[in-house]
DNA sequence: CCTCCATGTTTCCAGCGGTAACTTTGAACT
DNA sequence: AGTTCAAAGTTACCGCTGGAAACATGGAGG
């Protein structure tokens, strides 16, 4: 069924994963550095020109990390679903925990210039459709809002929580930060949204 | 004094700028494509080499990018500082409405990977900060608001309306929204922090 | 007038993303 | 079991990039 992977086999099995992973694995030592393509292909132990057999160009392997990354935070929003006491504050810390924790994926779910081609809306767009819409659910339920209401009062959390998680990676001026100061912020600046009990 | 800058001469008189405002140019004509350096050189009418006579490399022409946006950001702010009778959502849309007239300069404002070198903190960190600070000054005047709690609000502020400039512009799920468009989602957003009268 | 140095130029390099042409190899069929 | 064939590797090449080095130009001060 599945050809070994062996180390000496000249087939890889299952490269294109193997490759995904390289690039995670590069990206955990290096955060803030360039992620080449080839730097990918050499991790994984193979010419760069492999990768092509598996992804169209670099642009459909970075999607495909983005599309894990999205995955990843669908879990999360699924896991507080399940608890019926979180706060806001909660939600933010554990969206810019994410960040923290795999900043590559994170950086490339939201950066269209990078994933996309020229190209029209495709699957990485509706994820992220997706995912806005399951934080929408998630906080109507909690806070028992109406459709409309929980959809703007989602908006506002989300980019609050994002600008923290963005900032937190990327600006100088907060950069060097560590992960648990950063998810501190997060629930400080969330704080300032958390709905009152009627 | 100044030497002339006619098309004609080999010294070309004020190469910095003119490198600076063909970015601009070539960005404004591109938004989301790559900026390379040699584009930027070519639009200058030069080779790329001259530019290393006046940046140190491409990092340092970035951030000359980024310094430039700091400061239309503090002038804006300085503008609204005026008015006494402002509100988050015009904060908010002034704010975003900088990212999508200059998103070059934003995007670099905020990018320390693009334009800081393995270095420590230098004028461009400091402007970022300066820029906070300057945030939660204004917002605190606005609404009286005291030291401590005028920067955790101000903070609360900044991400949000930056979650929002950056979404707006790179986000596969909202990009190729229109300008006004992602200045009336900024004022929606805002609207969740405006304090209340008392 | 002549010289010098700031500011240009040309030339070169390694690394990148991407394409093309060739090679290996496991599996499917007879 | 032996043959064949396509999937999945390889090497070799292209143009572009950021950067360094060596050379050219020409305006300002002696």
């Amino acid at each position: 069924m599945f050809p070994m992977a062996t180390s000496t086999s000249y087939h890889h099995g299952h490269l294109a994963s193997a490759l995904l992973d390289a690039a995670t694995e590069i990206a955990g030592e290096d955060p803030n550095g360039e992620l080449s393509l080839r730097a990918v292909a050499r991790r994984a132990g193979v010419s760069h020109s492999a990768a092509y057999r598996h992804f169209a160009d670099k642009r459909a392997l970075l999607r495909a990390l983005a599309l894990r990354g999205f995955g990843e935070l669908e879990a999360i929003l699924m896991e507080l679903r399940e608890r019926d006491d979180f706060t806001m504050g909660d939600v933010a810390a554990a969206y810019v925990g994410l960040a923290q924790r795999i900043p590559l994926e994170f950086r490339l779910m939201f950066d269209g210039a990078q994933c996309l081609p020229p190209g029209q809306p495709d699957a990485l767009t509706e994820s992220g459709i997706g995912t806005r819409d399951l934080l929408a659910l998630v906080l109507s339920e909690r806070y028992g809002l109406a459709k409309d209401e929980g959809e703007a009062f989602a908006f506002a959390a989300w980019s609050q929580m994002h600008g923290v998680a963005v900032l937190a990676l990327d600006s100088p001026a907060l950069r060097g930060i560590s992960g648990p100061e950063a998810e501190g912020m997060a629930r400080v600046a969330a704080s300032f949204l958390e709905p009152k009990p009627r």
